[in-house]
DNA sequence: CCAAAAGTGTTACGACTACACCCATGA
DNA sequence: TCATGGGTGTAGTCGTAACACTTTTGG
């Protein structure tokens, strides 16, 4: 029976993003196999027998960046599956995912031999496969994420400012905001954000209250990107 | 290289929705085959060698529907690989696809024996594998569609009345929506809606001007959904 | 005329914007 | 005391909700 159909192989590719020095960043590797050998590359590998798609991604992440999966947010994004965008094999297709981190410590201490490294969004072109399509749609999907949801505390570590979270809205959204209002709508919206009572100085200027992320998971009403 | 890897067979799912009698409906078939021969399914088929996905999906669409694939609203919803979601064979993972469609004539039209019919969304539970999880991910997917997107024409025929639009709204939602907001909220948006000239009489009342669909995609601002 | 559905006007309220202003700290 | 980032106050504007009201048809 289901022998009769065509099988086919399915990785995961993780987009995988991080806020770094003020810009929106994505984990790429160097392809160290044909096909695409020596180009740049989103992450990812073959699902495994036993395994679902979302456990395939999810061990890759931990492969990539060594850190507990349950700490980062990972979600679909969606198929890839172009008969020919593979050029040696026409039957793989690929479900892309989006992983959201804070800053990381050194990405390259994965198991894996592939040389990574964190590079700024608009400077991730050109990638192997349909891998710039991939990283399109997955970076938009996290700008529409940021508005209607609170993931925007996953790029961030345990405990943040106010400060800290309108970076990430800031480099994600590639706009500036409005501090004072940035300040009242996240502190206001019910679940975003609970402050943890401690303060930390950025050496200059009033210390800041710190929060850590809050129980909701929707944001209503949402924060509004500046059209 | 390629053999080297697990290969698993790929479907593609439908979740066709429409309005009848203002009630949200979801085209179910009945299963010819084990496993689960009998019970209620979503229609769907598998991926053939040349195709992509979003080609199978439409290829089942119109199989099902017997409609211009063109004319439909399709979008992906999803991966559902849990290595038990099959009972005899653990390797067949499915991608899940929202199509949105006007009151089909006859949703039996297709090439397929099975018997296919609408059923009320809230009726449709206890179906085979995981497709009660995958109706309730994709009615969620439409429900937020209708707030940011245009795609609520898609369940209307060519020319529509403002009041089918507004019944649209109402039988996704389940609520009911203030008929002179709507209006004013509908002809103001930008691209959402075109005046074609004509007028319809509903038997009863003023008749209503007739409009088509518009040209953009994006709603903003968002119809709003009460809480 | 009456019922029913389409469509317009109006007012109150809530959220967002812009920006003035105060607070707390390091140099 | 000055510079810097954190945080509060406030007035104008825009979108929405609620609902009274007018318009246009069929019976």
């Amino acid at each position: 029976m289901a022998s009769r159909h065509l099988r086919v192989t399915v990785t995961a590719d993780l987009v995988i993003l991080t806020i770094r020095s003020g810009e929106l960043h994505v984990l790429l590797v160097e392809r160290a196999n044909e096909p695409f050998r020596g180009s740049a590359a989103l992450p990812g590998g073959f699902m495994r027998g036993s395994e679902s798609l979302d456990e395939t991604a999810a061990r890759e992440l931990v492969e990539e960046t060594g850190v507990d999966p349950g700490a980062l947010h990972l979600e679909q994004v969606g198929v890839y599956s172009a008969p020919d965008r593979d050029p040696r094999d026409p039957r793989v297709i690929t479900c892309a995912y989006l992983a959201i981190a804070p800053d990381l410590p050194v990405p390259t201490a994965g198991g894996d031999a592939r040389a990574a490294r964190w590079v700024p969004v608009e400077d991730a072109v050109g990638l192997a496969f349909d891998h710039d399509e991939i990283l399109r749609d997955a970076v938009e999907q996290a700008r529409d994420k940021l508005q209607h949801t609170t993931v925007a505390t996953a790029f961030c570590g345990p405990e943040f400012t106010i400060g800290e979270l309108r970076e990430v809205y800031q480099a994600v959204w590639g706009i500036a905001l409005d501090k004072p209002n940035f300040h009242r709508k996240v502190t206001d919206a019910d679940g975003f954000i609970e402050p943890t009572g401690g303060k930390r100085s950025s050496g200059n200027g009033r210390p800041a209250a710190l929060y850590r992320a809050g129980k909701a998971e929707s944001l209503v009403p949402p924060m509004s990107r500046p059209r």
